[in-house]
DNA sequence: ATAAGATACTACGTCATACATATGACGGAC
DNA sequence: GTCCGTCATATGTATGACGTAGTATCTTAT
């Protein structure tokens, strides 16, 4: 865990937070913290490590926040059993910070989500969730017949659909990743469907969804090809 | 961002730590914040939310962690440039804590990256990456057949060929999610390896492999279907 | 005038302390 | 026996202070 490469390391002494995580970890490794247990109280390891509440909290905050400790108030911090989905966050950093002009890399990722997800979607479909879908769908169509500035509310109606869509995997990974794709195209997107709405052609975007529903309630990967294909242009816009 | 769906949201307000932290997320996102920016000092921030210097500290060492912001003393903080080398270390507690607990959200976003990453990889291949690739295998086969300990190199050489195989699409998004995907299967991966390593049926691992890198130079997704299911179950294990 | 050194300034790093708040446990009232 | 209030506990948040490492500036000597 604790790489002791450079023959220059001793010098620049680990900062103290740093040092707490590093004891932490440690005990993890070696088995003197499991899954489930339970760690002295703040100011018990404040005393321990001989440090400071505030570079313990620093520390279990961070832990916590990678999903490897969990904090409750008033009971304690715990040693969270498994993996949380937070783990993936510093990919989203990653993704965030890179997101420079490469818009090609964006769609390709998206494209490559999007269709992962609807070929999952199609497997571990349920009753309640199609349905679910069929009333997004309404709703959009609710939206983009209002009068009035309707861009955000058919905006919103399009995210809920996909929402929906990557709800019906019950994969809270896969969930995790069709947000921060979504996230990461929120402009692109935006101004497609402000396109789409300037220009009236709202019906093709919708006409474009009610086909990704059909191809979910066929059960089959039938035709799923060329309709993502399609449908993914005419929503994340041309290239 | 911020759903607002329940109607009992309202309630349970985040913490001020999270509020810090997707503030300056949010701001990221917008590109108020680009990569190399200077961030306002601690007090500044503190005073700007409104939120103690605690606060604040813990948000941004957070995020200092992850590799999204970078303190350097007497001088600021500022938004990193580019992917850190920490970024992993999120990973490795996953690693840690990921001992035989549920692993189907897992399994079914592996499955859907990889698939995902070898369709966008027929489209966008090249001669030289291909041949790469045909060269990974041959070293897959050559660790395989050395005498001794050689759970260690095999492993290393199946990760080397999904690499190559990632790194034909060109794509760093992708290619960012195709190493998170694979620190969070190291376990169940590496445990697979081992298996068909003790029982003799390596040759069926590299069998799966050669299949993969047949699709992929047959520049069609003729068949992709069977053979990716069949060679994933093969390499992740059970279910 | 230039360069080396001393000084002040800045902003993060750490520490100490106090108070707020949510949860569980205990105990009394009905 | 159930319900409700109170208290203990441990995390959550806030405030202030001091230490420390760079940076910039000013001084001084050659």
């Amino acid at each position: 865990m604790t790489e002791q490469a450079g023959y220059l390391k001793s010098l620049k002494s680990e900062s103290v937070v740093q040092r707490v995580i590093n004891c932490l970890t440690d005990a993890m490794v070696n088995k003197e913290l499991k899954p489930g247990d339970k760690l002295p109280t703040e100011p018990e390891l404040a005393a321990a490590f001989g440090v400071a509440r505030t570079s313990v909290r620093e520390a279990t905050k961070i832990l916590t926040y990678m999903g490897v400790l969990e904090s409750r108030r008033s009971e304690g911090t715990f040693v969270s059993s498994g993996f949380q989905e937070s783990m993936i966050d510093p990919m989203v950093y990653g993704i965030i910070l890179n997101q420079g002009e490469d818009f090609q890399s964006l769609i390709e990722l998206r494209e490559l989500t999007e269709v992962g997800i609807l070929r999952l979607a199609i497997k571990k479909q349920s009753p309640e969730g199609l349905e679910l879908i069929r009333r997004r769908l309404e709703e959009f169509e609710a939206a983009a017949a209002r009068e009035g500035d309707v861009l955000e509310a058919v905006f919103q109606a399009d995210n809920n659909f996909h929402d929906a869509v990557s709800a019906l995997c019950q994969n809270s990974l896969v969930d995790k990743i069709n947000r921060v794709v979504r996230m990461l195209t929120y402009a692109v997107r935006h101004e497609t469907v402000e396109t789409m709405l300037t220009t009236g052609r709202v019906h093709e975007l919708i006409q474009a969804h009610w086909r990704i529903y059909e191809v979910l309630s066929s059960k089959t990967e039938e035709g799923l090809e060329e309709i993502i294909h399609n449908t993914y242009f005419l929503d994340v816009g041309r290239e």
